[in-house]
DNA sequence: GTCTATACACGGATAGAC
DNA sequence: GTCTATCCGTGTATAGAC
């Protein structure tokens, strides 16, 4: 085995923690079989990490980075509609471009969900996607000179139910024509829910 | 141990499986962990059950039952806005009562994604739904004197994307009021998309 | 500082006693 | 027909060689 430096291989364990929970579930990501994909050493992993739990939080930040990244992409294009519709477009794309990384967060959030240690990680983790969908929403209507008539935060939610729902549904059944005629839908809705700024 | 028939102590070890992932996440669901819970003798698991995926595939098809019941349940009253709405609210008290329900199936949906032998049970799981979904759209249009102005398929998905991501980001926050508040903004919203029966 | 070899506990599954 | 005792693979973690 090529002798690696630790800040590299860690990079090289979380990269391939991500890969082996993306195509074979969370249950195959032992730290035997991470090390193997990593091609690295089996006490490499112990080397670079305290616990199997620390790769698990690290991964879960760089993959849920990815993902607010994603999501605060705002495609300003006209009116309201248009706007939502190309933003909610635009993420899909990222979904489809790579669909492990949504299927490699809900894997995470469900362990995290009942581990203590990881659980202020998946709070965090909505929280981000909360921020980011509030300042979409306003981003939105600055840039089309419109308010929502409905508190800011309820429509954050709202964005955040409909892109999680949708790659839900996605992951198991993987029809991508339902997905963005969904997402397409749920644009033309949300935008009824602006009115001109006064 | 007491001895008891073989047919008892399925339903108790499926009853047992869902508390224990319920309360500590599928990865604590072992033989072991079962039987503990359902007061059985270890070996009591594989003289009931050929392997553990079976008892799995069990509980995730009586899971889903009870959350296809759940979601089945119809509440009409006036206009298309207060049926779509008492039918979610209905929906929602049934997940307030018994959290565990969701959290367990969300569980079993993730691990069967990843496990050829269980994933047309996922598959199933979110066939049923849409089939459910859709059946309720029907019938609400069908009391209220209305239909509806988009593909009903496409609609029923929209109602399944709401209800799971509502769920989804409820066992993150457990923010029970932001929970309905977005569920009764869906309804408002779905409302808008039926007209008076022509 | 990095890897080879090993410890030890726990997983699913079973053989055979009652 | 039901349970006790055990098998053997795999899991995380580590001790010690290079």
């Amino acid at each position: 085995m090529a002798r690696v430096p630790a800040r590299e291989r860690r990079r090289q364990l979380v990269d391939a923690a991500f890969r082996v929970i993306g195509s074979e579930g969370f249950a195959a990501a032992t730290t035997r079989r991470v090390c193997a994909e990593a091609g690295a050493p089996l006490a490499a992993f112990h080397y670079c990490f305290a616990s199997k739990q620390e790769l698990l939080a690290e991964l879960t930040a760089q993959t849920m980075a990815g993902l607010v990244a994603a999501r605060a992409d705002v495609h300003v294009s006209g009116d309201v509609t248009q706007s939502l519709r190309a933003t909610l477009r635009g993420y899909w794309e990222t979904v489809e471009k790579d669909p492990n990384r949504e299927s490699v967060l809900m894997a995470l959030t469900q362990h995290a969900l009942h581990e203590p240690e990881l659980a202020d990680v998946a709070e965090q983790q909505y929280a981000a996607y909360h921020r980011t969908a509030r300042e979409t929403l306003e981003e939105i209507a600055d840039a089309c000179a419109v308010r929502w008539t409905l508190p800011i935060a309820q429509l954050a939610r709202m964005l955040v139910v409909v892109t999680d729902g949708v790659t839900l549904a996605w992951l198991v059944d993987r029809d991508s024509d339902a997905a963005r005629a969904a997402l397409d839908a749920f644009a033309h809705q949300l935008a009824g829910l602006a009115v001109a700024a006064g």
